[in-house]
DNA sequence: GAACCGACCGTTTTT
DNA sequence: CGGTCGGTTC
C-alpha cells in the first residue's frame, strides 16, 4: 500500500496494512518492541483523512509523551502534505488541559486556571497536613500526596475516599485530600491529576459535552494504551462515545507505569470493554538484530501475566550481546567509557550513537565522571528538568501570578524572588486573613496596607509586590513573554540579586537568558481556537514538558537516561547497567510478584532499545548511600542460556582479588566496627528465601535502645527494616535498618 | 527575617 | 554521599 506524499511513501507488511485499512469499529494493535506501531499510526490517521474523506477535525490522537505527539504531527503532515489543521495530537495531559480551558466556568475555574506541578501540590498537602493535624512525622507528605494521586488516578472522589480510607495512612490521606479541593478551586489553580480526572468529570457530568465530543470526533486513536490509567481510560471510553471508533495501539510487554496507577488490564480486556474488536498482531521486528531480540524473548518469556507473543527479527545477524562483569560502579563506568571510545576509534560510530541506560537516575554520576575524564560528549536525561531550577521557577512564578492572580503557591514563592524582608510570620498572617475573608493572598496583600499586625517594613514590601504584580499584569495582556520575562527581572530586581550571588549566580543567569530566549519562541501554534494568550501557553508548556521531550537530535553526543525514559526511543549501540539484584530488579520487588514482573518488563524495553549492540554490565560493589555494598548477578539474567551471550569481565576485576575475599572482607569502611555475622543480611535471591530471623511479635535486644518487640518488617534483603517498638519509653518506636542494626533475638 | 550550620534522612521509575 | 530540615545565630 502506499500513500501519497513526496518524502512519505510508506510501505507496509499484511498485518501492518490490516491495522491501517480497518475500518470503522474498536481495533486493537499489539505491537511488540519495534515492530513499526508510529508508521501504522500515522499511515492510519492518514488514510481515514485522504482515502476516507474525514476532516483533521474529527480525528483525535493521544500520545504519551510531548515529543511523540510532535512526531506524530509531522509525519502525519508529510503524508498528507499539508499541516492536518483542527486535529487534536497530544498528550492525555496536553488535551485535558485544553478541554479544561475551554470549559474551565463548569469546574470552578477560569481559562487562566494554574497547572499546579509536582512540587506546588506538596507545598498544598504539607500546609493542609498542618491545617489537619497530620503530623508529618508519622506521614512523609509524598506519601499523603502519592495516596491522593492514585485516588485521582483511580477516579474515586474525595468523601467516597474518605469512607473507604482503613489504614492510619488512607484515613490521614482522606482528611488532607477533602480540605484540598476547595484550596485548589480557590487557588484557580488544578493538580496534575486532575488534567485527567476534571475532563472526565465534565463528560460524565454535562451530557451536552459527551454528545458534543462524541459527535466531532469519529475517530479515536490512543498510542501506548498499556500504559493507561483508569482515568485516561474512562476519558477515552467517553470520547468514544458509543460508535466507538477507537483504534488503540499498545504492548503489554512494555508495560512500566503500574505503579503510578497505569493498568495492563485496560490492555488484556480491551475486547471485552469493546465487543466485536478488530486484533491485529504486529510481531516483525525492524529494529534490533536477532541476537539482540533472542535476548529479550528469554527474558520476557519468564513473565507468567501476559498475551504472549515473540519478535522475528527482519534483520540480518550481527555482533553477539555482551555481559561484563565489573569491580565496582566506578569500574563499570570506565569500561563503559572505554567500549564507547574504542568502538569510536575503531567502527566510526558517533556519539550519538550510544545510549547508556540505568534502573535510577543516582548511577548516572560515576558514568558521566568516566565520560567526562575521557571528554566523551554526553547529554544527561531527565535528572535536573529545566524549569524545576530555582531562578527558572523563581521567574515562572512571576509569570504565574501575572496569568492567575488567585496563583497562592506564586505567590508565596514570587515574594521571596528577591528577597525582600517579608517571612513565615507576615505570609501565616496572611494566609489566615486571606481564608477567612476568602479571598487570595495577593488580594489579601492588597489589603494589608492598614493592617497594624503587620511591621511597618513587610507592609511596605507587601505594598510592593502588588504594585509589581499588577503591572505585570497589566503588561502581560499585551507584551510578549519574553520581554514580559525581562521586564519582571528589571522591575523586582531579581537580575540584580542574582548578579550579586557572584559565579553561581552567573550560572543562574545564563539560564534565565536561555529562558528568555524559549519564552521568544512561544508560539501560539493551534490555541487561536482557544483565545488564550501566549503566557498561558508558555506557562501549561512549562509545566507539562517532561525528561524525554528535552530530547533534541541537536548535539553529537552519549545519551544518559533510565530505562522509562528511553521508552519508545532506539540506539545503534545500548548499554544496560547495574544489572543486579536490588537494583534490577530492586529490592521492593523481591516480594511482590506482579511488581517483579513490571521490573522484568523494563528490562524487556531496555533490551529492545538496541538495534545492532547490546552490552549489560554489573559490579561485584556499588556505592550506595556512600557504603560500598556486595551485589551479585541480577535474577532476570541468570535463567538466559550462556548462548545468548559473551560474558567477560574487565581487567581490573581480573586483576584483583578473589571475588569472594573482594565482597566480603573489602567492602566494610575502613575503621567501622565489625559487623556480627548476623547482621550482614544476604542480598541474594536464593539465600534471602531461608525462614525469616525476624516476624511480627518477636522480642529482639538492642545495644543502645534495649530490649523491644518487632511491629513491622519490611523490604528484603540488604534493604529489609524493621519497627521496634523498644520497652524504654524514652526511646518508643523506631525504624532500623537490619542490616545495621546489630539486634538480637531476646530467646538467643 | 534570613543566613548559616549540623544532624538526620532516605533512596525508583514520571505524565 | 547529597539533599533537606531544624535549630541557632546575627
Amino acid at each position: 500500500m502506499r500513500l501519497r506524499g513526496s518524502s512519505g511513501d510508506v510501505t507496509l507488511n499484511a498485518a501492518q496494512r490490516a491495522a491501517v485499512e480497518h475500518g470503522s469499529g474498536p481495533l486493537l494493535v499489539l505491537a511488540g518492541a519495534g515492530s513499526g506501531k508510529t508508521r501504522v499510526l500515522t499511515a492510519r490517521v492518514a488514510r481515514v483523512v485522504d482515502a476516507l474523506g474525514v476532516s483533521p477535525h474529527r480525528v483525535l490522537a493521544v500520545t504519551f509523551t510531548n515529543k511523540a505527539a510532535g512526531e506524530m504531527r509531522e509525519r502525519i503532515a508529510r503524508l498528507l502534505g499539508a499541516e492536518p489543521r483542527g486535529m487534536w495530537i497530544g498528550t492525555f495531559h496536553g488535551i485535558g488541559a485544553r478541554m479544561l480551558r475551554l470549559h474551565a466556568d463548569r469546574v470552578g475555574r477560569t481559562a487562566e486556571y494554574t497547572i499546579y506541578d509536582e512540587d506546588d501540590t506538596l507545598a498544598v498537602v504539607r500546609r493542609l497536613m498542618d491545617r489537619e493535624k497530620v503530623s508529618v512525622k508519622d506521614f512523609a507528605p509524598k506519601a499523603i500526596a502519592a495516596a491522593i494521586s492514585d485516588a485521582k488516578n483511580a477516579l474515586v472522589p474525595p468523601p467516597e475516599y474518605a469512607q473507604l480510607a482503613l489504614t492510619p495512612l488512607a484515613k490521614a490521606a482522606a482528611s488532607v485530600f477533602v480540605a484540598m479541593e476547595p484550596v485548589l478551586r480557590a487557588a484557580n489553580a488544578v493538580s496534575f491529576d486532575d488534567l485527567l480526572v476534571l475532563p472526565v468529570q465534565l463528560l460524565r457530568e454535562h451530557d451536552d459535552l459527551r454528545a458534543h465530543y462524541a459527535a466531532r470526533f469519529e475517530h479515536l486513536l490512543v498510542d501506548e494504551y498499556q500504559d493507561t490509567n483508569h482515568a485516561q481510560y474512562e476519558f477515552v471510553r467517553l470520547m468514544a462515545g458509543p460508535q466507538g471508533n477507537v483504534a488503540v495501539v499498545g504492548d503489554d510487554d512494555q508495560s512500566i507505569y503500574g505503579w503510578r496507577g497505569a493498568d495492563v488490564r485496560n490492555i488484556l480486556d480491551f475486547e471485552r470493554d469493546y465487543p466485536g474488536a478488530r486484533v491485529v498482531r504486529l510481531e516483525e521486528n525492524y529494529r534490533s538484530t536477532p541476537a539482540i531480540l533472542a535476548l529479550a524473548n528469554v527474558v520476557i518469556a519468564q513473565n507468567a501475566e501476559r498475551r504472549g507473543k515473540t519478535l522475528r527479527a527482519t534483520r540480518a545477524d550481527g555482533e553477539t550481546v555482551t555481559l561484563l562483569k565489573t569491580l565496582d560502579d566506578r569500574d563499570e563506568a570506565d569500561a563503559i567509557a572505554e567500549m564507547i571510545e574504542t568502538r569510536r576509534m575503531n567502527l566510526r560510530e558517533r556519539p550519538a550513537e550510544f545510549a547508556v541506560l540505568y534502573r535510577t537516575n543516582a548511577q548516572s554520576r560515576s558514568l558521566e565522571e568516566s565520560l567526562r575524564r575521557r571528554s566523551i560528549p554526553y547529554r544527561l536525561v531527565g535528572a535536573v528538568r529545566f524549569y524545576d531550577r530555582r531562578e527558572v521557577r523563581d521567574l515562572l512564578a512571576w509569570l504565574r501570578l501575572s496569568a492567575n492572580p488567585a496563583d497562592d503557591e506564586a505567590f508565596r514563592r514570587a515574594i521571596t524572588a528577591p528577597r525582600r524582608g517579608i517571612g513565615e510570620s507576615t505570609v501565616g498572617l496572611l494566609a489566615e486573613l486571606a481564608r477567612a475573608q476568602g479571598v487570595a493572598l495577593l488580594e489579601m496583600a492588597r489589603r494589608a496596607g492598614d493592617l497594624e499586625a503587620v511591621r511597618p517594613a513587610a507592609r511596605q514590601a507587601l505594598a510592593d509586590v502588588v504594585r509589581l504584580a499588577d503591572r505585570f499584569r497589566a503588561s502581560a495582556a499585551d507584551a510578549s513573554v519574553d520581554r514580559l520575562v525581562v521586564e519582571i527581572l528589571k522591575a523586582t530586581g531579581y537580575d540584580e540579586a542574582l548578579r550579586a550571588e557572584g559565579p553561581e549566580g552567573h550560572d543562574r543567569l545564563d539560564n534565565v537568558r536561555a529562558m528568555v530566549e524559549g519564552a521568544a519562541e512561544t508560539v501560539v501554534d493551534d490555541g487561536g481556537e482557544l483565545g488564550l494568550r501566549p503566557l498561558d501557553h508558555f506557562l501549561q508548556q512549562a509545566t507539562l514538558v517532561t525528561a524525554a521531550d528535552q530530547l533534541g537530535p541537536d548535539a553529537d553526543a552519549v545519551t544518559l537516561m533510565t530505562v522509562h525514559t528511553a521508552k519508545g526511543l532506539e540506539f545503534p549501540v545500548v548499554f544496560i547497567s547495574g544489572m543486579e539484584d536490588g537494583l534490577f530488579p530492586l529490592a521492593r520487588a523481591f516480594d511482590d510478584p506482579p511488581m517483579l514482573e513490571e521490573e522484568r518488563r523494563l528490562l524487556y524495553v531496555g533490551i529492545t532499545r538496541a538495534e545492532r549492540k547490546l552490552v549489560l554490565t554489573w559490579a561485584m560493589a556499588r556505592r550506595r548511600n556512600g557504603e560500598l555494598m556486595p551485589g551479585i548477578l541480577s535474577s532476570f539474567l541468570t535463567p538466559v542460556p550462556a548462548a545468548h551471550y559473551a560474558a567477560e569481565t574487565t581487567a581490573k576485576l581480573r586483576g584483583s582479588a578473589s571475588a569472594f575475599a573482594y565482597s566480603s572482607a573489602s567492602v566494610r569502611r575502613p575503621g567501622a566496627p565489625v559487623a556480627r555475622p548476623a547482621a550482614w543480611v544476604p542480598a541474594s535471591d536464593e539465600e534471602s528465601q531461608v525462614a525469616p530471623r525476624y516476624v511480627k511479635g518477636a522480642r529482639v535486644r538492642h545495644k543502645a535502645f534495649g530490649a523491644g518487640t518487632i511491629l513491622e518488617l519490611s523490604g528484603a534483603g540488604r534493604d529489609a527494616k524493621i519497627t521496634v517498638e523498644f520497652d524504654d519509653e524514652t526511646v518508643g518506636r523506631k525504624r532500623l535498618v537490619v542490616a545495621f542494626a546489630g539486634l538480637e533475638r531476646e530467646d538467643d
